[in-house]
Order: C-alpha cells, then sequence, then structure tokens
DNA sequence: ACAGATATGTTATAAATTTAACGTAAAAAT
DNA sequence: ATTTTTACGTTAAATTTATAACATATCTGT
C-alpha cells in the first residue's frame, strides 16, 4: 500500500464509490472489476489495479463485496465532516445547491452567501444566505472549510480571496475565469466552457 | 508534427486559447511560455512542448506573437460552426445558457429544450425554448451536431438517447447519473459532485 | 559591431500511467 | 472427487506523459 494516491486514482475511486452505492441500494452484495469497469469507462485491469491499493479482496465468480469496498474507500479518502460554503447564488449557485443537499451524508453545504439585498436571510434548498461580508465570521462560527465559486467571473478571484482568507482549505470554481490561491489551499475548476469546446473538437474528430 | 492530439493536450490548448484571447483583448501581442505556464498552472517546457505542435514560432525576449498563435490553434482544433442544443431548462441549464450566450462565435446554443409547458416557446438568454418531444425535428432542422445535458438524473438515460436518435456527435452530462451511449458519439461528464469530494480529500490532504 | 542576457526549440531522461499476460484460487458442473 | 470455468491478484512490458537539460537564436545595451 503505496501512501500517496495520485488525484486521477482519487477520481476513480469516487467513481467506484457512486457506482457500489447505487448497486448497495439496488440489493447487490457483489461486484465484478468489468461492471465497475464499464461504468467508469476504463478497463477491468486498471480497476483491479486500483483494488490494490485497497485491503478488500474478491472472488473468482463472485466479484468484490460491495459492503467491504465500500469501507475500505471511505476509511481511506472520505473524510469525517466536511462544511461547505456556496458563495453566489444565482442559477448556477442554486443548481448546485438543489442537487448536493442530502446527497452526502459527511459533505454538507451548510450557508450560501450573496450580495444581492433580496437574498439575504432567505433559506434555499435548505440552506440560510448571508451577505458575503459576514462570510468569515459566519465561516468560522460554522467551521466551514470549503468554499464553491458560483459568482460572475469579474468577481471569481475577489471570492478566492475572501475565501482563502476566511481559512478554506480547498475551493471550487465554477466561474469563467482563471483565478489563483496560495500554497495550502486546494483548487479544482469546473471549466464549462472548456468541456464544451472539447466535446466540439472530438465531436468533429471522431 | 503528429496527426492525433491527447485529450489532455486539447484541454490544455483550449486553456491556453483563453488565455490568449484574454491578453490580445487587453492589447497584448506577444506572451511568454512562462506566462501561459503560470495560466494554466503548468510548467514552462510543457508548455514550449505542446507550441512544438503548431507552427507558430517564439522569439528570445519576445515571446510568442498571440495572433499567429491563435490562429494556429483555431486551425488545428476549434471547428467552423457548431450549433448545440440544451436540454433541461432549470437552474443549470438556465446557468449554462447565461454564461455561454455570445461567449464563442463558432459555438451556440440554438435551442433549448424542457417538457414543462411553462417554459416552452419562451425565450431564455437569446434561446427559444421547445418541447422535448420536438428535439429530433428542431435538431434536424437547425443542424445540431451537440448536446447538453441538464436534467434530473433520473431522465438523464432517457435524454441521451434522445439526442443519440437526433444524431448528435457529442453530449456534455451535468446531470449527476452515469449515462451510455454508442460508439461515434463523444461524452463529456460534468462530475459535480466527484469535483467537489476530490477537492474535500485533497483539501484534507494536502 | 560585439558582448551579454533572455527565452526559445529540441533532444534526452525520467516518471507516471496504462495495457497486457499469466498463474492461481474459488465456485460450479459432471 | 475431478474437471472446467471464471475472474481475481500480481508481475512484467509498453506506452504515454512530464521533466530537465542545453544549444541556439534574437534582442538589448554599450
Amino acid at each position: 500500500m503505496q501512501d500517496k494516491i495520485s488525484c486521477r486514482e482519487v477520481e476513480r475511486f469516487l467513481r467506484y464509490r457512486q457506482f457500489l452505492l447505487d448497486a448497495r441500494d439496488a440489493g447487490k452484495e457483489n461486484v465484478f472489476s468489468h461492471e465497475l469497469a464499464a461504468a467508469a469507462d476504463i478497463s477491468p485491469e486498471q480497476v483491479r489495479r486500483d483494488i490494490m491499493l485497497l485491503h478488500v479482496n474478491g472472488r473468482p465468480q463472485k466479484g468484490y463485496p460491495i459492503k467491504e469496498f465500500l469501507d475500505d474507500i471511505e476509511l481511506k479518502l472520505i473524510p469525517r465532516k466536511v462544511n461547505v460554503a456556496m458563495v453566489g447564488v444565482g442559477n448556477l449557485g442554486r443548481a448546485v445547491l438543489a442537487y448536493f443537499t442530502k446527497r452526502r451524508p459527511n459533505i454538507s453545504i451548510v450557508a450560501a452567501f450573496d450580495s444581492d439585498p433580496e437574498k439575504i436571510d432567505r433559506v434555499i434548498s435548505g440552506c440560510k444566505c448571508y451577505h458575503i461580508d459576514s462570510l468569515a465570521q459566519v465561516a468560522k462560527e460554522q467551521n466551514i472549510v470549503l468554499g464553491i465559486i458560483a459568482v460572475p467571473a469579474s468577481y471569481a478571484q475577489k471570492t478566492a480571496d475572501l475565501l482563502v482568507t476566511a481559512g478554506v482549505k480547498g475551493i471550487v470554481n465554477f466561474a469563467p475565469a482563471n483565478i489563483t490561491v496560495g500554497e495550502g489551499v486546494y483548487l479544482e475548476k469546473i471549466d464549462i466552457t472548456t468541456a464544451i469546446e472539447k466535446t466540439a473538437y472530438f465531436a468533429n474528430t471522431l
């Protein structure tokens, strides 16, 4: 068991996990490497090699026990309790709030922030909306460690700075802008424009 | 010049392009590899190696000419005219419509689709909304080649099937569901849940 | 015109990642 | 019980991807 898990591997494990959760909820008890492979769109060999990083072991003609598998992934890469702030309560912010709420027991979006007075103190998808100026205070009170940026591009960097100042350790940026954060803060970009352009390219060449 | 460009490379070039467009609009004429590197969060060497795939050539102490650089990228991996369908006009669909409109001259979301009668025939961000049942027809009329799925998870696969039937060559899926498409259709997943979980993991270990 | 500085273009090296191959163990069938 | 099948677990090979090193060309300043 190596100690560092690469970005790729983490992503794959999280995908496996989603599939395993669905399979468990559907009443299945075991899963084959080729099933996971199909779901994650990779080869069965890759799946088995990934699984070597865990303790779970499967059996020929039965596959891997889903319950143990999930426990192993959880132990290895699911943090205990993560409180998240959503900054920006426009369409995108509301969309993410709506479908992330209650999706994971360990990760909760506990507060939303906006500058529009109309939105302050409203509750959206079970999440109270505060004024952006109170971010630092609320973040401290609620022990917020992650921030999601869903503001217009022109405010993205400013928002990131606020979040870093408020002490978050990770940021997910949906805004179509290149933001930078200092060392010690992990930044994940969701680049919708690039995703669409990439699709346009490959749809064209494929 | 190799003939196949990997997924990674395409992504980087599109990121470079965004930076170059911004730089050009800011009045700059040349750009250094280390500037691109900082923007894309990679090494300058990587940038220079990527540029070897193009015809543009830079000069010491001046960098690369932005105009030529952009022309080269465009020639190599920007399709002429791409018409896109947005399926699902909830918060997420509206958010993407709002900020993708007019963002790229070559890619246009020309039609939106939903099943809610309230939305039919309305125009949202300059994009007319049709009933989902008329997808195939409208797709043919408007020569739609790409589809964006922004419907609830439970309808995602059905929507993908409709799009494939309607003849699209690429799909961007925002729904939190694992969908499959046949050969000949490129599928790009935007997995928001995984992105947040990944951030939670790395924020924790970092 | 010449020296020095700077950043490119390319080649070589290293690291990471993926693919493949294959022996083995468990279950099922005869 | 023995054979056959299936799919795991691991090791090895190949490919891809990223890093580093360095020679070369261009610009700047004297």
